[in-house]
DNA sequence: CATTTTTGTTAAGGTTAGGTTAAACGCTAA
DNA sequence: TTAGCGTTTAACCTAACCTTAACAAAAATG
């Protein structure tokens, strides 16, 4: 599982405020860079990219609101929250002119901080999830998409599968040369395991048997008592 | 420019207060629907689509929480705005929780909302952008106009299609070759998910089918209980 | 080896989803 | 009011799907 942190460039010039905010963040499995200014800032962010940047509005030199311009000409996607010293209105707007996504009032609470991060997270990250999920399959010189329930011989014409057939192929693939116990896909399947249940699945077995027949690659083998097995040889393994 | 103005639902039971955002927000070019409570507003969120809702934290029978929740189970990705009573850190963690994007605390400074709004939107947008963009698709030797509702083939005169059926075609296009859940189109097109929409769209699916049959490049298959699939095989596509 | 249990396989039956056509409905504009 | 259009509903039919039954074969059991 690539379980890869989500990193933060937090800017603070307040030593004191941004190490225990860092800390905080780090505890909670964020990946924080602190910079002490807008300048450090912004050559930071240039340097890496950054999940969500958190900016202090009142900092010398450069403050948030220039930071945040500067940031939105180079990534027009980066979440933005302000830390603003109170609610000041002016501050506010100026801050959402600079392209910011929300704002916190100094000082706040740190769970709302938080809750703020992985609502703005959430919202970004759903996009590139999409595929998370396995659902093709390489079975000897079948391929088996699972999401269109279809199963394919080399190039030949797709073999439309029905929706038993489908995800019990697929549970075997998911356990491809392992033992796929019976009761798994009883209770994953047919959410039941009695006698019928049973017997429907040893009627849909011989179904994806029939299937597989024209390759020699694959095959579902029987475990007495336990389930199934399918097991792909290694076919003609090309060194492209 | 199609600057269609951006939908609010707005949840609010105090009728003064709510007439008074809603007026204010329509000043500022957005169509505004308002509910008097939980209920009211889920019916309306049901019969349309919105870009944002705002939703009142305290109402009878059925409160911002519940409200929230429900809007999510429909659709993971409308903006959700909370209004709070007061900064109760409970609510506001709370609402998170629920799926909110945001939240204002009232009384509340109607500039901030707008500029909130904003930001929201345009975090939005740029996810958004990319499908709202497509309006023309290429469709084997056709070609579909999506704005002008128009079907052509090859240099032939151009097919009219009637709203549905236009709407129908560009979701199919929108996901071509891959699954385009039924549920999606009813939901989307037909705003209603039941025996007699599921029906009326297979009846569309046939005119459809009957349009696109002089062409062998395109076809519209069905994925029993799931839905339908656009399969475009390439044609002969020229080595550039 | 006889018996029981589990599995292999095919076919029949019933249920539901989908394909298609035509009629009915409702709206709008002449 | 009617004519035209888009849409829904009805009706009928076919295809898809799943379960169950029936019988055969294999494996386990004693």
């Amino acid at each position: 599982m690539e379980t890869e942190n989500k990193k933060i460039l937090l800017v603070e010039d307040d030593p004191n405020f941004g190490i225990v905010l860092k800390d905080y963040l780090t505890m909670n499995d964020f990946d924080v860079v602190l910079a002490k200014n807008g300048m450090e800032g912004f050559e930071k962010f240039k340097k890496d990219n950054y999940d969500v940047c958190i900016l202090d509005v009142m900092m010398p030199y450069k403050d948030g609101f220039t930071l945040a311009r500067e940031i939105r000409e180079k990534n027009e996607n980066v979440p933005i929250i302000f830390l603003t010293a109170k609610t000041m209105k002016e501050d506010v707007l100026k801050g959402y002119k600079a392209g910011a996504d929300d704002y916190l009032n100094k000082p706040f609470d740190s769970e709302v901080l938080l809750m703020k991060l992985k609502a703005i997270l959430q919202r970004k990250s759903s996009n590139t999830l999409a595929d998370s999920k396995q659902f093709e399959f390489e079975i000897g010189n079948f391929h088996l998409n699972s999401k269109l329930r279809f199963l394919r011989y080399k190039d030949e014409e797709p073999i439309k599968l029905s929706p038993k057939e489908n995800e019990l192929l697929r549970l075997l693939a998911l356990h491809e040369n392992d033992l796929m116990p019976r009761e798994l896909a009883l209770t994953k399947i047919w959410r039941d395991d009695n006698y019928f249940t049973s017997r429907s699945m040893d009627v849909y077995i011989a179904k994806l048997r029939k299937y597989l027949k024209r390759d020699d690659l694959a095959e579902i083998l029987n475990i007495h008592g336990e389930g199934f097995r399918l097991v792909v040889k290694a076919g003609n393994e090309q060194a492209s």
